[in-house]
DNA sequence: GAAATTAATGTAAGCGCTTACAGTTTTCGG
DNA sequence: CCGAAAACTGTAAGCGCTTACATTAATTTC
């Protein structure tokens, strides 16, 4: 005879989500085991775990994140700060990150620097204020106060899309500069002398300065002054490819070759060379690089370094990870890169 | 005569980063104090808040984030779910996302479903067991029970890429239907009577469904029975795009025609064309949807639909935030999406 | 000028979870 | 069978922050 004044309905009583102490009373222990349960079920004999597993389950709970994360001091989730997201440069290796993390229990928070060394720091800080384990981080160009910053707070992180055997930081990339020699020698070896070069502003970004550099390298082995390659610095992007590639045709004498530091550049000026009435690779050749959707869809086909995206955030999320668990220090990782030979390179027209 | 015994190095004995309590102490003031010049410090007296702030600045104190969200019982963070980040079509809705949320102080949390109702369900539990305050979702289509779910935790969302004003839940986007009608109907009026459509599998996609529709709506205004279209089904992709665009141009007679229900599909498909020979739009006209970069780097330049993909992350993120501090209800927002005829569109050849 | 507001600050009670430590059973070698 | 080690489970102390409520001081009102 209980009076119901006394007994309300329990789902009157418990507007909000269960918490570890419902379910430790519905499964008859203490929260320490429902705990255990739930984070090192090895621990826990077989039948209370599984008698709790089912509470769980009849309760819908899920532990509280804010909770969790105080009083465990993580929060299995990772923080990657990329210049941008809006073209598949990154898109695509985020994917792979993502993807990996997720497979092992960890969740993804993203943020853009738009190529602003300022804005990076920001969020650098930002993204460790909001609870993030670990951090990826694109190219090694940052004030070292930031670096100091990480190492203080023990923050683990990795460095993608370059890749520096010496540096202290772990990175997980490919060699930037061999790469675009590579791509280069190939431009050279068919016999062009006039090469201009259209690059991102290389002041901050040591991705581009390493694929100048690698330009310059072919030259030099191909016997050319690198002094004389014309070197132009324009933001990614289609527009700026196009602009600046308009101005390079206007040039006598013509370059006979235009080397671009990524496809999008690339596509733009492929773009600008044909509103211009000019033939690729008749009467100019161009060369990207990252090997993007893009590359395979451009008229004539992009001749650019295949760079392996996927492969490179999926790397990046398995060494966090595993500094994270095991707290053990990965070394870095060298990815190969592939030159794509296609039609958008040919010899020179003179 | 400190007993240094008694008075450590301090900077021995702080290994941790600061708390609350110390900025407090260092401040001279409540800890009360200290969190009320970090939240509302229009509640704090001039002179205190700026005493306790610089005290902020010299400890370099920042708010432990799973405190935080444990006391307050809010995140500051916004998840979203896409199907892919892969490519640009939602990777430039994100990026205007993430920026506007970034303005308001949010923070980013992505997971990308792959197209998979089940993976979406997946993420959506774990997004808000990671203390998402928000979410941002692509598309009606999903199970009710998750929209139930979502309900009951009360978990505020926006559903983008698509509109419905009698829909309950919010939504920003634009008339899948109406844009891909007012695409197709530029095809017919051309005199295209043979057309294919190239479309992502529609079960679970009302995106994909509502733009079939649309074609199909076309086709009766324009006197064509819509059941002779002919509807091949395919994951969004450029090799799938180009693989059904080759089985497409084997038919007798073959379609003059090839509407694609994405920019990377008709990409696919034009890049198949060309490796059988045919010419667009000479022997066949193909038109894409979104407008992304792709479209103006096709040779011919891609007919299409352009759609806000900024306008629409920006949107999104302001109305969460909205609901988010104010508690308001915004109304559904329906934005513009416009035709971009383009060389890939022609009249038929016979 | 006393009472009533208003403004500024402090006190302290949690928020829900993890985990060191302690206590209780089992298990097992000898 | 006994004592020690191993295997479980419980107790309870925080983790660092926010915020309802209490307190005190400064203004305002009549």
């Amino acid at each position: 005879m209980a009076d119901p004044e006394f007994q309300p309905d329990p789902a009157v009583v418990k507007r909000s989500a269960p918490t570890v102490e419902d379910v430790a009373r519905a499964a008859g222990v203490s929260t320490a085991t429902v705990s255990r349960c739930l984070n090192m079920p090895a621990k826990v004999g077989e039948a209370t775990r599984t008698r709790v597993l089912k509470v769980v389950a009849e309760l819908g709970y899920s532990p509280n994140f804010g909770a969790r994360a105080l009083a465990a001091k993580r929060t299995r989730t990772i923080g990657a700060i990329v210049p941008t997201m809006e073209n598949a440069i990154f898109a695509r290796g985020l994917q792979a990150f993502q993807e990996e993390l997720g497979l092992h229990g960890y969740t993804l928070l993203v943020a853009s620097s738009s190529y602003s060394p300022e804005r990076e720091a920001d969020q650098i800080r930002t993204l460790v204020a909001r609870g993030a384990d670990a951090l990826l981080l694109i190219g090694f160009d940052r004030a070292p106060a930031i670096t100091e910053w990480l190492e203080a707070r023990a923050v683990p992180h990795v460095i993608a899309w370059a890749y520096d055997a010496d540096a202290k930081a772990l990175s997980v990339g490919f060699d930037n500069r061999e790469a675009m020699r590579a791509l280069a020698s190939e431009v050279f070896a068919r016999g062009h002398r006039r090469v201009a070069v259209l690059t991102a502003p290389i002041a901050q970004n040591d991705r581009a300065r390493e694929r100048l550099a690698g330009v310059r390298a072919a030259a030099a082995e191909a016997g050319l002054d690198p002094d004389t390659l014309r070197v132009v610095e324009t933001p990614y992007s289609f527009d700026n490819g196009a602009a600046q590639m308009d101005l390079l045709m206007g040039d006598t004498p013509r370059p006979t070759a235009v080397i671009c530091g990524n496809d999008i550049l690339a596509a733009g000026a492929i773009a600008a060379a044909r509103a211009k009435g000019l033939r690729v690779p008749g009467d100019v050749s161009v060369t990207g690089f990252d090997d993007i959707e893009i590359a395979r869809v451009l008229d004539p086909l992009l001749t650019t370094v295949h760079v392996p995206h996927r492969d490179m955030g999926r790397a990046c999320a398995r060494d966090l990870i595993d500094i994270l668990e095991n707290g053990t220090h990965p070394a870095s990782t060298e990815l190969r890169t592939e030159v794509m030979l296609r039609g958008s390179l040919g010899p020179p027209a003179d």
